[in-house]
DNA sequence: CTGAAAGCGCTAACAC
DNA sequence: GTGTTAGCGCTTTCAG
């Protein structure tokens, strides 16, 4: 587990080879205080002759900071996640911090604590743990106090600061599309037990509610990767479905799938929409109506917010963009008959 | 960028409470060396109700050592890399590694150099770059000497050790089951100027050498996210091509998608075969014939290897999954009229 | 603005 | 087995 071979050169060698003492070299490395120009530019010259990089173990332990910000997630592929993950690296990149990734093994505890102690073990500077899945709620309960710590995706679960989409106003605008095509009602199809299910749920619901329509019970899919297309093909057997929504792009594809399977055509006779607008919806056949959510900025904005936190200084205002439904062509009015093309 | 608020407990704290000395305390914390039951007890014990972490930075400052390992990346959101960079992720928890992540911004120097920096930056254990892009490979060289090194996917670059997957085997069992379906030649289509794409060309271009097919000149798909379709479009435009190997699933799909534009049915008219099988390969439709790789594994593999290059004990054999055709719908012997399942 | 000196919290010889 | 003693390489008072 060693670093490296050759012992690396040290602030003393710095310091001597650029005839001033370690401090100043110190000075020169963090910028904390006013350095004359002749010797600051000694000490870069030494810097840069030695190739020195300063050690980060020392240097975190002498000043009590760090600079990786840990992330944990129960899944690292959907694209969802995936997308958050990106964002959060993205801004931590640009604010100096290295990110750490690591998946929960499962919900169990022991599980969690392992993976929990693998990052609690290092000079961390805060964490995000991604509440989308019950993995990521069950871990932000176990995170000691004292750590810094938001949560980003999901609903809010406790008094840490969290940094959600705007998830339910996202499917309730998606939900009344379908509505305002002539449907009845909407079946819902939800990803998972798990929080961020939950604000796409509601969504769905108000805008059964605000529309007066009769609300079914909700589908639940699970964890398995195919589960949709069962439910799809459960979903092929009842006449009166019209239009469906689902949790998420992927989980609207395996729902078509089984659709299919099941005889049922989309959009002709049910229309199907999903959630998130993953790469590959505008290729799916039929091209995916969904909404657009915007997941990396959302990452963006956790990394921000924890930044915020671990400055102290809460409550700045960070935006991302907001949902955008994206019409195309997977959901259209409930005719029965011809297949011309829908909107 | 601190750490926590409180000041956490330390050794003296725990020596203290547990009534021995710092040294005894730091024994049983790395099981460095025998302690007596009576005292290994009183420790834990005193652990335990301080709910005392060893700091790491300054384990690591003592120790020399560290257990991060970094992974260095181009793109993290592809299935390929996010399912490798998920296998490393998993070996490396396993050892007790906490792994971290990096995008590199572009695959200019500037930003390679700043991506570089904030892993090094870090008391790191040892990098692992992802070669598969132009990124990563422009990455490896300029890690300075010293630093545990391996790179993983695409071909071999340096004299660091290099993990791969078996490609060019897999590529060319997957083109000469087209061949073997009828088809005279196959048209292919590569991901992007990577060494990734070569290893899969090399395997195209060998089994239609091994049937003595002509071998049609390589068309390159660009980094833009649906470049494949315009390619699908142009390939639909010569009657000749009834049979396309992609460099991937998800390229697959869009070349399949422009085919479509362009008016030709797969794989009745012409059949399209990818590279990886993508979860949805097989809800796409026609379900996609593909090879299956075992990304997960490599990335298993290049920790695996890693831990050996850190321990200086080279050459253990790891292996992971062989490639393993998987014949779905998208490919039929190149008959025009039916559309009779194939195989 | 600059240097000397005192640690940060832990590991690793080294004696016992 | 166990304690004592030096540091690991850096930041940070504190004088000057």
């Amino acid at each position: 587990m060693s670093q490296s071979n050759a012992s690396n050169p040290t602030v003393d060698d710095v310091a001597r080879l650029a005839g001033v003492s370690i401090a100043t070299v110190s000075r020169v490395l963090n910028g904390s205080a006013r350095v004359s120009d002749d010797r600051l530019t000694r000490v870069r010259a030494a810097v840069n002759e030695l190739g020195f990089r300063p050690n980060s173990a020392a240097r975190s332990l002498a000043s009590r900071r760090a600079s990786i910000v840990a992330v944990l997630a129960g899944t690292t592929l959907t694209f969802e996640q995936a997308e958050i993950i990106r964002g959060i690296e993205e801004s931590a990149r640009e604010a100096g911090y290295l990110m750490s990734l690591t998946a929960l093994g499962g919900a169990d505890d022991d599980s969690i604590d392992q993976s929990l102690s693998l990052v609690l073990d290092q000079a961390i500077a805060g964490v995000i743990v991604l509440t989308s899945d019950p993995a990521g709620v069950a871990t932000l309960h176990r995170i000691p106090a004292g750590i810094f710590t938001v949560t980003v995706a999901g609903s809010p679960e406790t008094v840490v600061p969290h940094v959600p989409l705007h998830d339910s106003g996202a499917a309730e605008e998606l939900v009344a599309y379908l509505l305002g095509l002539g449907h009845t009602t909407v079946r819902c199809v939800g990803v998972r037990a798990s929080p961020n299910e939950d604000e796409r749920i509601v969504g769905w619901r108000r805008a059964l509610r605000a529309a007066g329509a009769a609300i079914p019970e909700v589908i639940h899919s699970s964890e398995e990767p195919n589960s949709g297309c069962a439910i799809g093909r459960q979903l092929a057997r009842s006449p009166d479905v019209t239009a469906v929504f689902c949790g998420s792009d992927v989980l609207a594809m395996e729902v078509m799938h089984g659709l299919a399977e099941g005889g049922r055509s989309v959009p002709d006779e049910v229309s199907v929409v999903g959630f998130g607008d993953h790469p590959l919806s505008a290729l799916w056949c039929p091209a995916l109506t969904t909404v657009k959510q915007d997941f990396a900025g959302l990452g963006n904005r956790a990394f921000l917010v924890l930044e915020g936190v671990i400055a102290g200084s809460l409550g700045r205002g960070f935006i991302s963009d907001g949902p955008l439904l994206v019409i195309r062509d997977s959901a259209a009015p409930p005719v029965k008959s011809s297949g011309a093309a829908p909107v």
